[in-house]
Order: structure tokens, then C-alpha cells, then sequence
DNA sequence: TTACTGGTTGACGTTTACGTAAACTTACTT
DNA sequence: AAGTAAGTTTACGTAAACGTCAACCAGTAA
């Protein structure tokens, strides 16, 4: 149990860098423990890692990623608090709704180039075929 | 037909900065013509401007969206190009399905936050009920 | 003892995507 | 004529997210 892993084995999971992770302690995002001057980390450290690098891929700075896996941490007793990360939520599910849409949208677009051009290829193989028949 | 637009009026429609239109201008993804010193921007342009600011919401760089919106163009005639567009559709089309997945996951997350919270509160509105009615 | 291997701490450099300010032009409007 | 609105160019500034050295340390293998 407890698992822990060096910095280059977090590196090779992730396929990131270890300047990276580095530069997300020094901004906070992640705590390591020390074994005499070398880095361990926890499972949550590993789980918060995942998390940033997944927000990096849908475009969010590290700062919009802090705030997201701040939202998952021990939830505060306090009403007001509650009803503060209920907005959140309700906000950034509303731009990741708009970002999906954004991404529909470019794969339809992606999906009509791909058919214009296996047409077009469609047809310039009827073309070669009748001029010469097994042709390279 | 063939709608002109001033700079403010895109300004105004896509909630940007001339600042920003004239820095995609520098760099080569917008290029209006000029009604004397002024610039005024075609249905084309405006297009354009719209698939770099959709880009821009799913964290694509400018430069990634250049090569998107490239591949909308007038299709080459030539057998190797379209070769070589469709893999870049398919890379990208994987990156797409990539950044819809990391999102879907974001929001089931989202989810169990809100479940979570939303859970506390009835608690914490039944304890106050038997307390004290109506209390503030 | 020497030489890796794996990690560490600075510190400065780099790219991207604009923001901001200054000084100027052109075309009205008053 | 003077002012204002809308736009322009030029140029320097900036924040984010690392990359890239350089110099160092600590443990292990030869």
C-alpha cells in the first residue's frame, strides 16, 4: 500500500519532463516528500499530476487545473462555501459543455475535408484506371 | 452580397480586441483589404477569425489553428498532398477525441463534486430544521 | 579512487499571445 | 478652426510554461 514514486518514474508514465514537475511544485501543485534530498511522491501526488496534465490537454492554464482539483478537496462544512463551489461547478461545466461543442464542430469539419478529398483521390483512380490498367 | 466588416464590428460580434485581429493579421492567418488606411474584412475573413477564436477556446495555438483552417482550403489536385492531408486529419481527429474524453471526464467529476456538496447541504438544512424553524 | 547514475538547486533564456502607451491620420461634426 | 471618433503604426512590456545550461551532491559499481 502507499505507494511511491521517483521523479523519473512519474516522467516515464507521463511521458513529461522532469523540469515540469518540478515547475508545478515551485507553483504549488504538487508536495512532495523528501527522502534526504531526492523527491517521493504519494498516490494523491501522482493523482494530482494526472489531473494537471489532463487540463493541460483541454487547454487550461495551470491555474484554471488548480482550481478544478481544489474543487475535489476534503469538501468545506461551511454553507457558504458550498453554495460558492456550486457556482463554480455550474461555471466551468459551462465552459467545458462550450468546448465540446467546439470540438464537435471541428471534427464535423475535419469529417467533410476527409470526404472531399477521398473523393477527389476516388476519382482520379477511375481516371488512371481507363488510361492504363494496373498502372503505379 | 459580399459583406464588409470594420474592425470594431468584429470586434463587437466576436468579443475580441482590434488588438488581437490585427496581431492574427501580423501573423499571417487574416488578411483584409484596405479602404484607404483602413482595414476592411471580407465574409472569408470573418470566417477565418471565427475558426481561430473556436481554436483558441480548446486551447489549440494559433499555429495549430492555421493548419486546421488550411486544410479547409481549395483543395490540391495533387495525389501525394491529399495523401499527407488525410493523415493530418486523422492525427488531429485523434487529438479531437483525446480532448473529448479528458473533458468528459472533467465533467463526470464536476458531477460527483456537486453530488457531494449538494448531499452536505440537505444535511446540513435538515439539522437547522429541527433546531429551529424558519431560522435565518 | 574514479566514474557513473540519478537527482538537486539556481538562474537565465525562449516562445506564445497578446496588453499598453504614444504619436499620427482621416473624416466628420460643431 | 477645433474637436472627436475610429482607426493606424511602432515599440516596448508582460504573464505563462516551461527549456536549457551549470554547478553540485550522494550512493553505487568497477
Amino acid at each position: 500500500m502507499s505507494a511511491r514514486y521517483t521523479i523519473s518514474e512519474l516522467v516515464k508514465e507521463f511521458g513529461t519532463t522532469s523540469r515540469t514537475i518540478r515547475f508545478y511544485e515551485e507553483k504549488g501543485l504538487l508536495s512532495p516528500q523528501r527522502e534526504g534530498q531526492h523527491r517521493l511522491y504519494s498516490a494523491a501526488d501522482r493523482t494530482r499530476l494526472k489531473l494537471i496534465l489532463r487540463g493541460k490537454r483541454i487547454g487550461l492554464s495551470l491555474e484554471e487545473s488548480r482550481e478544478i482539483i481544489d474543487m475535489y478537496d476534503p469538501l468545506s462544512n461551511n454553507r457558504q462555501q458550498l453554495e460558492r463551489l456550486l457556482e463554480k461547478v455550474a461555471q466551468r461545466r459551462a465552459l467545458l459543455q462550450q468546448q465540446r461543442s467546439d470540438i464537435d464542430a471541428t471534427l464535423a469539419d475535419l469529417a467533410e475535408v476527409e470526404s472531399k478529398a477521398k473523393q477527389v483521390l476516388a476519382s482520379h483512380d477511375a481516371t488512371n484506371q481507363q488510361g492504363a490498367k494496373h498502372a503505379q
